[in-house]
DNA sequence: CGGCACTGTCGAAGCGCTTCGACGACCGTG
DNA sequence: CACGGTCGTCGAAGCGCTTCGACAGTGCCG
């Protein structure tokens, strides 16, 4: 393995040349700049990152700490990981991949050890014990979602509560009334995964708002948790002509159980839902939906932690405007039956 | 940021011997070590990480080189992942995550600028390109998978061509004699993603041994690809009895549309799937099923890199014998109907 | 009781890089 | 023509750790 010596040997310069060839940091002739670069393609020179990493204090990785559990979601988990790394490459950083389930030890050992230069995690709960420990670390951070007190650490999320606003109105446009929300399983809501929550809020809002007569219901996994959570709707509400459905999982499920009970979708029952786009098409009706924009979320956390990183301002709380699109499962209502 | 040297001091030895404290490779007396783990956790000591890489030339990271498309098998990466990350901290590494898209190029960044102790593959092609590449780093590397030449790199997985055998063998205890595979995609033939070979040619050799008439063919995602397949199917193999399926996307649509043809399993057709466990049992019907040990082939993936690195022996090729559970999806054919 | 093998600790070198200050060469300016 | 300012390059220090050789002290053997 070459070091900067060999090649600084090779070109006929010192060793620093070679580094501001590299970093570009000094003004170097042309002619010794190629020279240089001759001798480490030759050489088959990469600089250590280690050594790099203890003379420039910057290891150009950053962490992402992901949520490893194997239910629900992993796709959507699986789109932000990809974007984080993707946007990472693109800034000449690499990713570390943590778990959640190392919780604040696992967040101060990479940090301390100085293993990166900032960290990106996902899956916040509301009171978040590992949002203090991210304050006491000398490195900055960004969230994927958005807890409680998030004062100083940026955040970057899908704006929930406006995505359940556009639902509803997308639906009272649409002459609904009676509107049913098929939530996240109780699971979520214990955890106070903050999106659920949001969208509660602005569901809630917007129903006040638009003078609806609302019903919202958490949603059990699993066709008996749907059939439940349905009949709780109806019960509730009856003559329900909508459903926003905010629960994946439950999306295959329930438009198995519409079937089977001889409700259509959309002719008897509208449904608007908010998830991954591919999820919402592979549907056996297709859905209108509200896309969960992972690629985006996660390509701007990188880019805040970038801007962070080189101490340029960032917009410490970043929503992202929801965008519904029409897929045809949301149909219009005659006056004479709203 | 504290170092070994305010270590050193506090505890009124010199550096070294606060390594060696840490390091444990030379004798210290309890005294000393009491107190130099006491200025450690009073000052809140971590050893940087690029220092120790330098000096050491090791970096306890190990690079995992996953396939971040965002299509079909998300859950199955997922578990990999996973399973590799919590094995990697077991063992105190940590992990690097690459993406499949970086090719050769990212193996060769990380390795030459020593990054990573090691690296482990997943989604290997039969000919995979990044091969000959691994041969040519100074680290080791595992994969997951086994390409066509593998000579002198580990490869742990499940033995598919195994797990096809025991399938058809269940089959054929049970009576059947008729049977179609319903196999992965014709893109995932095409990328010579090696299980779907290796799985095909088991269940070739053992449907030659068992002397069954079967049939095989790949499945377009979608419910119109699992139509045009079935209809296939039963256009090449009248009176078919049982499926087995290589494809867990095509499960669900495969199942509704059994049903919708009225044909009932395991009544009317017996079905044993290869695919993740929780896949098998979150269907309509719950599935007899080979599991992908996920799990196991990550950690084992994991422990295998630690062996190489610590130059201890390896089997170079771990294939894992499948283990079938049933769970009520096939059915005894009477000697009648054979 | 001299010599030897440990045991426990230290000091210094060195890992490969970045960065700062220095400095000669060269330019334009007054 | 002398002077200040750039430009291009070099040398050396230093980042924080590991590791090797050295060495004082101790215990044991012959």
């Amino acid at each position: 393995m070459p070091t900067i010596n060999d090649v600084a040997r090779a070109a006929g310069v010192s060793p620093s040349t070679v580094s501001y060839v590299l970093s570009g940091r000094r003004p170097i002739s042309a002619e010794t700049r190629a020279r240089v670069q001759a001798a480490i393609a030759e050489l088959g020179f990469h600089p250590h990152a280690g050594a790099r990493a203890l003379a420039s204090s910057k290891t150009n990785v950053l962490a992402l700490v992901a949520p490893l559990r194997v239910d629900v979601n992993v796709p959507v988990i699986m789109q932000f990981a990809t974007a984080v790394v993707t946007a990472a490459r693109a800034h000449n950083h690499d990713v570390l991949l943590l778990t959640k389930d190392e919780g604040t030890a696992g967040l101060e050992r990479v940090a301390h050890s100085t293993m990166v230069d900032a960290l990106i995690l996902m899956d916040l709960e509301r009171d978040d014990l590992r949002i203090p420990a991210l304050r006491r670390l000398k490195q900055p951070s960004v969230l994927i979602g958005l807890p409680a007190d998030h004062t100083g650490i940026a955040c970057v999320d899908l704006d929930f509560a406006a995505a359940a606003r556009e639902a509803l109105g997308h639906l009272a446009a649409h002459g609904h009334r009676r509107i049913g929300l098929v939530g996240p399983s109780p699971a979520v809501y214990k955890r106070q995964t903050t999106y659920a929550d949001r969208f509660l809020s602005g569901f809630l809002e917007a129903s006040a708002e638009l003078e609806l007569r609302t019903v919202t219901h958490p949603c059990e996994p699993g066709a008996a948790g749907v059939r439940d959570c349905l009949a709780d709707i109806d019960a509730q509400l009856p003559g329900v002509t909508a459903l926003v459905v905010h629960n994946e999982e439950a999306l295959r499920p329930l438009l198995d159980l519409l079937r089977a009970s001889g409700r259509r979708v959309p002719e008897d029952v509208s449904i608007v839902t908010i998830c991954p786009r591919d999820v919402a098409t592979s549907m056996p009706v297709t859905l209108t939906s509200i896309d969960i924009p992972a690629h985006d979320v996660g390509t701007l956390a990188v880019e805040t932690a970038m801007r962070l990183l080189d101490g340029r301002r960032v917009e410490y709380t970043r929503l992202l405007a929801p965008s519904l699109v029409e897929r045809g499962s949301c149909r219009e209502i005659s006056p004479s039956h709203r």
